[in-house]
DNA sequence: CGCATGGTTCGATCCTCAACGAAGCATTCC
DNA sequence: GGAATGCTTCGTTGAGGATCGAACCATGCG
């Protein structure tokens, strides 16, 4: 007898070549109109079209109309981190395989946005940097920052009252594929690395899911987020 | 241009009613043969091969040979985690077209098996009742006991010596799809249920992932666990 | 208002893959 | 050694779905 609920419609959904192309390019929690999305994943407006209201349908993406134009981005967290566990599983299983072994691939491991926060090795040394210091703690209601994190926190803008709305985790751990440690998600992942980009410390490279550091933004970096 | 590897390869292994069946039903962490995950999967003997060559050329099972059986169980825990990642967001995507309601979910979500721990309402009571009493902590290593922790898993026969030689992580944090919150994997998380196991407090239901505490069992969990 | 652009729907085509029956191979038992 | 059981391979069939061109709809601009 069957148990839960029906993974293979979800998979199924994710398993056609176009469609993931897509899903990975809505990775970086961006939004994109059919048309870039098409181009993307190299196929026919019609074919994407067609795709996009799939994925919609099955809770993957959600759109949002700005005129004539239709932006898709991905429906929720849970979505984005669904992603990232498939490109981990899937880039461990096939290490040998893989095609695309370009320059591309270090800053992509160095430094990229997870859906909405820091991941790559920049972030897991922000998340170690957190937990070692005793401002992230694992509490019975999740990960959360203690008093001395919080103190922390106020010194890049942040304080609590920033969060006391929503429901969404404040902080979650986050897996992350490429360097196998926890990189730290949820609100407060997305707080710190919209104060990143802020500060100019750190910025978006178009079309990817690279961050790139300046100089300075390196630097202040390893100030605040020391390695051990 | 593309990054990272190929998740639609993955997903579409996934993406099969019948594969999905196979996957789910070794998602308890157990071994079964062919016959009988033809059996669960509603499909002849040899569809049933050939679909199993497929998921172990994707990395997801693995077969052993016993003379004229040849028994398959998922290949990793990574492949656990990716299958317990599909139910949770496929129970998420499509809570009001559940087709399956019937009186076995609540002891699903009771308590069951997660590749090899105990998950469900159970096992997020054991997380938080190891995190609440500063038993286990998160570290810049990932998830570990304490020494408060260690003193109190030698209660349950484990001892440090008992986990000084493999490399896989001795704790994690495993996001339970059914409550919503995090129970405990890892090496530890599987030495735990095992002892549980060991003592007669909980069992196994053939052919499910549902664990079924005896009333001795339930008391000495909740000693051994208390609630906030 | 007419044209241009972005996007959706429709119909046709083609390809891929799951399914099973039959045959064959490997192992175990009498 | 022969029979039984578990499983794999082969060949065939049929269904489903991705794809695109054409037509159409919605929105924006001059």
């Amino acid at each position: 007898m069957r148990e839960g609920p029906d993974i293979s419609r979800t998979a199924a959904l994710i398993g056609d070549p176009a469609r993931a192309h897509m899903l990975v390019a809505l990775a970086d929690g961006g939004a994109r109109t059919v048309s870039e999305l098409a181009a993307e994943a190299g196929i026919g407006l019609p074919t994407a079209s067609a795709h996009l209201a799939k994925l919609e349908a099955g809770g993957l993406v959600m759109p949002r109309k700005e005129g004539r134009h239709r932006y898709y981005a991905l429906a929720s967290e849970e979505a984005g981190l669904l992603i990232e566990q498939l490109l981990a599983f899937s880039a461990a299983s096939r290490p040998a395989a893989r095609t695309r072994p370009g320059p591309r691939d270090p800053e992509l491991r160095r430094a990229r946005v997870c859906y909405n926060h820091l991941a790559g090795e920049r972030g897991v040394q922000m998340y170690d940097s957190l937990i070692r210091r005793g401002f992230l703690m694992e509490t019975t209601n999740g990960m959360g920052l203690t008093d001395p994190g919080w103190a922390f926190a106020e010194g890049l803008g942040l304080t609590p009252a920033d969060f006391a709305r929503h429901r969404p985790p404040l902080c979650r751990a986050c897996l992350d594929w490429s360097v196998r440690r926890s990189h730290l998600g949820g609100r407060l992942g997305r707080a710190l690395l919209t104060a990143l980009e802020g500060r100019g410390w750190v910025m978006r490279v178009p079309q990817t899911r690279i961050l790139r550091f300046s100089r300075a933004g390196e630097a202040a970096f390893d100030r605040l987020f020391p390695c051990a």
